[in-house]
DNA sequence: ATGTTATCAGACCGATCTGTCTAGTTGCCA
DNA sequence: TGGCAACTAGACAGATCGGTCTGATAACAT
C-alpha cells in the first residue's frame, strides 16, 4: 500500500520540521521551508498533517517524547538511588546544554510565539505535567518528607538552568544548577 | 519647537508597543497595530523611530530600566541587609507574576522569537548583566565566602520562577522560590 | 493492461507584513 | 499673515504567509 522510500514522508516532514522549527522558531518558519527540506511536495504535507498547526503538535510531542525518553534512561543508566538521581537530572540536562543546536527548551520558545494556540498550550501543559512528576516521583521515592515542597523547588531550578544555558550561552550552568540542587535536597532531609 | 498633545507621539508608540509586544508577541504585531492603539500616522512611527526594529530595541530598553528601578525601589523599602534582600528579589519578582498582564520574563519570549536579530540580542545581554550583576553585587556586600558562586545559583533560580510562573500559570512559584533562595543562602553562610 | 493511490511540481488565492510616498491638515513663531 | 515643521490618513509596492488546486508521474494490485 505504501510507496517504500528510505524513510516516510511523514518521518521526512517531521525531521524537517523539528529542525526548521527549533532553530528558527515556529512562527517564522514558513511551510515552504519546511517541505524544501523535507523533499516533498506541499500537497503531501497537507495531506499527512492537514495544517500547519497539526505538524507543530507533533513536532511538539516529538519533543517530548525524545527528551521524556533521555532523561529516564539517562537516570537508569548513570545513577542507583532516587536521591542520587533528584540532582541527576540536572547533569543530565547538561548533556543537552552542551550539545551543539541547543537553542533553549523547545516548549518556552514555542509558547513565547503565542497566538499559535491549542496545539502549542496543550503540549507544553503535558510537557509541564511531565516535569513536576518527574521530581515528584523521584522525591517521593527518595522518602523526603515534604516531598511536594522539594520538587517544585527543583523545577523551578530545572527551568532556570535551561534559561540561563540559553540566554548566557553557557553550558556550565549545569554544575551550577547540579550543586544547587544537591543543598536543596540535602536541606530537605535535614 | 514640538507639539503640545498630552502625550508625546514618541511616549504613545512606546506605550502601545510595550502593551502590545508584550502580550502578543513582537512578530504577531504588525505595525498597523501599534499606531492604530498609539492613535498616530504611519509616518509619524518611521519618523520617530526608523523602522520596527528600534522599535523593538526602544521597548525592550524600557523593560528594562522600568524592571531594574522597580526592583532597586522595592528592595531598599522593604528589606534592610544585603542577606534579606538576596532572598528579598524572589519577593519582589513574586508581586510581578500577580500582576494580571504578567505574561513571562519580556526579554525570553522576544529571544524566542529569534530573526528579530541585533535589537533584540544586544538587550537582552545588558538585561542578563543586570541580573547577574543584581545578585553578585548582594553576594559580596552580605560578605557571603563565595558570592560568585551564590549569586549564579540565584540567578538561575531568579530565571526559573519567571518561566515556572509563567507555564504554569501559577504565581505562588515566588514562595518556593524565595523559600529555596533562603536555604541556598543559608547553606553558603555555612 | 488498467485503475488506484500516493506523490511531485508549482501556479494560484487572499491576506498580511514592513516600509515608502503623496496630500492635506494643524499649530507655532516671526 | 505667511512660512515652516510636525502630524494625519491612507494608497501603494514588494515580499511572504498558509492553504488549495491542477495536472503529471510513478508504483502497485488486480
Amino acid at each position: 500500500m505504501e510507496t517504500r522510500a528510505r524513510t516516510s514522508v511523514r518521518e521526512r516532514l517531521l525531521a524537517a520540521a523539528d529542525e526548521l522549527f527549533y532553530a528558527e522558531g515556529i512562527a517564522s518558519v514558513g511551510i515552504d521551508q519546511v517541505i524544501k527540506r523535507a523533499g516533498v511536495a506541499k500537497a503531501s504535507l497537507y495531506n499527512t498533517f492537514g495544517s500547519k498547526d497539526e505538524l507543530v503538535r507533533a513536532y511538539l510531542k516529538g519533543r517530548h517524547t525524545q527528551t521524556r525518553e533521555r532523561m529516564a534512561r539517562e537516570l537508569e543508566v548513570r545513577y542507583r538511588t532516587p536521591r542520587e538521581r533528584l540532582a541527576g537530572v540536572f547533569e543530565v540536562q547538561g548533556l543537552i546544554f552542551a550539545e551543539p543546536d541547543f537553542r533553549g527548551c523547545a516548549f518556552m520558545c514555542a509558547s513565547a510565539e503565542s497566538e499559535t494556540g491549542e496545539a502549542v498550550e496543550k503540549a507544553t501543559e503535558e510537557y509541564r505535567l511531565w516535569v513536576h512528576s518527574l521530581f515528584l516521583d523521584l522525591a517521593f521515592a527518595a522518602g523526603v518528607p515534604s516531598p511536594e515542597t522539594l520538587a517544585r523547588q527543583l523545577v523551578v531550578l530545572y527551568d532556570g538552568a535551561g534559561v540561563s544555558a540559553w540566554l548566557d550561552h553557557d553550558a556550565t550552568v549545569a554544575k551550577v544548577s547540579a550543586g544547587a540542587a544537591k543543598a536543596l535536597v540535602d536541606v530537605a532531609f535535614a
